[in-house]
DNA sequence: CTCTATGTTTAATT
DNA sequence: GAATTAAACATAGA
């Protein structure tokens, strides 16, 4: 589930459930997300801490605990963060999991689930380098056109491919990519350094759309597969463009799945 | 059985 | 070296 607006919305909730707590428990034997930890460490660098904030940037969440620890989360393909009752069963899939207290003494947990298990839970006294070597994240800092345009013009990557790479625009993944392009009527195929100033300008709209409507479709979401029809290309090669009727193409950029419009999506170059 | 999947890292190749 | 490409990771669902 993990498109900037997934990661966003559980940023949220974690905030409303987890902001000013006090964690009484916390729990993993996956030692493929826990890496380089243990589970021990994990537990010792937790327990007994309050949570000051939640953050993000790109599709890294990250929780500021009171003795300056940080918990990095980010949730792969298939993670997400729900919440629970202190003393509800392990859920499937449930890979982690932190019990907290508030002043009022209501004790509750949130369970970190995963089945492919891609996801990472790193608690941390300083930044990691995956956290650093973010660019800037659409929501939290805006898209500077200018910058987006200096950055994809160091590049001849087809320009879906450098809208994907985090530290030029930090949570683009595939399914915003694919949207962004088409709103903006660019062949994703296109030189990354081949855009018109006008070109970026447009594509940082296009983002801005398509993060919009995510957002407004997962607002809602309480499950990790809430989320069908709001999809103009991706995911529907072979049926017709919502804008001119074209069959919806479908090729591979990048290792990943890729879907356009051949008619109205124009090759740059 | 085969194919696909919202993400990232690493090995191999050009 | 840089830049691309393929493979790998692990699991579920169609």
């Amino acid at each position: 589930m993990p498109e900037l607006a997934d990661v966003e919305i559980i940023r949220q909730r974690l905030e409303k459930a987890l902001g000013g707590a006090t964690i009484t428990a916390a729990q993993s034997n996956d030692r493929r997300i826990l890496r380089p930890q243990t589970p021990l460490s994990f537990t010792r660098a937790l327990v007994g801490r309050t949570v000051e904030e939640v953050g993000r940037s790109g599709k890294w969440l990250r929780l500021e605990l009171d003795d300056g620890t940080r918990l990095f989360s980010h949730l792969g393909m298939t993670g997400w963060w729900v919440e629970h009752e202190r003393d509800d069963p392990k859920q499937k899939a449930e890979r982690a999991r932190i019990d907290f207290a508030r002043d009022d003494g209501r004790e509750s947990s949130v369970r970190y689930v995963d089945s492919r298990r891609f996801g990472r839970l790193i608690a941390a006294k300083d930044e990691i380098p995956e956290w650093i070597a973010l660019g800037p994240d659409p929501l939290v800092d805006g898209i500077d056109v200018k910058k987006l345009a200096v950055a994809l013009a160091r590049s001849r990557r087809a320009v879906k491919d450098a809208v994907m790479d985090q530290s030029i625009l930090a949570g683009i993944g595939n399914i915003l990519a694919i949207e962004a392009l088409w709103h903006a009527r660019i062949d994703p195929r296109s030189s990354s350094d081949a855009l018109s100033r006008a070109d970026v300008g447009t594509l940082a709209r296009g983002l801005k759309t398509a993060l919009r409507r995510e957002l407004k479709a997962r607002a809602g979401a309480t499950r990790p597969d809430e989320w069908q029809d709001v999809f103009s290309v991706y995911g529907r090669a072979g049926a017709p463009c919502p804008r001119d009727g074209s069959p919806i193409a479908r090729i591979v950029i990048g290792g990943r799945t890729t879907t356009f419009c051949r008619t109205c999506q124009i090759r740059r170059s």
